[in-house]
RNA sequence: GGCUUCAUAGCUCAGUUGGUAGAGCAGAGGACUGAAAAUCCUCGUGUCAGUGGUUCGAUUCCACUUGAAGCCA
């Protein structure tokens, strides 16, 4: 049996992804599920670039805007819920078309990896985060290397996010990090994803992005982030997003606004380097050119589906 | 106009008791399996302002020039 096609459009941010997968929506009867870490939450729109009613042309938007931002929400969580959303499109006779820019999400679904069902255990992490405070980051270094050397070798002793996962791994099944990827690994892959990669040249999309920094501070992030702050009293991952964290600590007052919007800008090319770094890893994926005509895009992408 | 201080990497600055120099930031490249817009790793040659002098050898000492800051008139 053939596997459906399930398109899959990434790219650094920026690049003009939401206006190239609407107009491929209309021309192939898609409609959209989102791949962004960030645009999943409510009330952060502005900072996010979330694409707004007008802007979506009627073509229907899944996992955008269905979580609370003081909720937490994983890789796992998206796995589950993208691959609902590709179902439901698929049974319309529609095709799906991802479109983000978080490349671990991305993976998830054109990898087809498997996440154990686990609850996220706060307390443990309180206790480890405790442990790191009192005795320091090296000793848990030393105890992840004891459950999973090879798994650290690839780790930094600096990287605390990971050690803890190790270890956070073995707390909650028994098994290392090591094992349980292989196992992550094993199902067929579902669907036929045909990703597709926009960019630009550097100086140009870094142009973008300086001035659609601008444009967030003029159509009101700072005002989004007050309001976030005042209706929410906790945020696990969402104040993580690139501009509200700046804009945090900008009504902190721990900068002034000039070096906030610098900080914004730089840390948002950065990230845009670090996002196409890991597109250039997967040898699969179709590179385009934006600064094409979106129309000659689509016109790439069609010959190719067909 | 006179005196003093300063002039070193894109930026802020160390430093060399004379043997041609190094940090932070910025920048570049990379990694990435339950926080990922997160987290982490690697990468530092630049007429040491210019010109002359002393010296085996000057970015370092001396003189002059230029520029900046301060003080005095």
């Amino acid at each position: 049996m053939q596997k459906e096609k399930v398109v899959v459009i990434c790219g650094p941010t920026a690049s003009g992804k939401t206006a190239l997968s609407i107009e491929l929506a209309k021309k192939i009867d898609g409609e959209i599920v989102s791949c962004d870490s960030m645009q999943i939450y409510k009330d952060m729109n502005i900072g996010t670039a979330k694409p707004t009613t007008s802007e979506m042309q009627g073509i229907k938007h899944y996992l955008l805007d269905y979580i609370s931002p003081d909720e937490r929400y994983s890789v796992a969580d998206y796995k589950q819920d993208a691959k609902k959303a590709i179902r439901e499109i698929i049974k319309k006779g529609r095709t799906p078309i991802i479109v983000g820019g978080t490349g671990l999400y991305i993976d998830s679904l054109i990898y087809e990896i498997e996440y154990p069902n686990i609850e996220f255990d706060e307390k443990y992490r309180e206790k480890l985060e405790k442990q790191v405070k009192e005795e320091g980051l090296e000793k848990l270094y030393e105890n992840a290397k004891e459950i999973d050397s090879k798994a650290m070798e690839k780790i930094s002793k600096n990287d605390k996010k990971r050690i803890l996962r190790i270890l956070e791994i073995y707390h909650a099944t028994g098994k290392n990090k090591t094992e349980q990827e292989k196992e992550s690994r094993k199902k067929e892959v579902e669907y036929d994803y045909k990703v597709y990669a926009l960019n630009w040249d550097k100086d140009q999309l870094y142009e973008r992005i300086n001035k659609r920094v601008d444009i967030m501070i003029r159509q009101g992030l700072i005002d989004e982030v007050k309001a976030i702050y005042k209706k929410y009293d906790k945020f696990p991952t969402a104040m993580q997003g690139l501009g509200y964290k700046e804009v945090v600590e900008y009504l902190e007052n721990k900068t002034t606004k000039e070096d906030m919007i610098e900080k914004i800008k730089r840390e948002t090319r950065r990230y845009a380097k670090r996002q196409l770094t890991w597109f250039r890893k997967n040898k699969q994926t179709i590179w385009l050119n934006a600064q094409e005509e979106i129309q000659n895009n689509i016109k790439i992408i069609l010959e190719d589906l067909n």
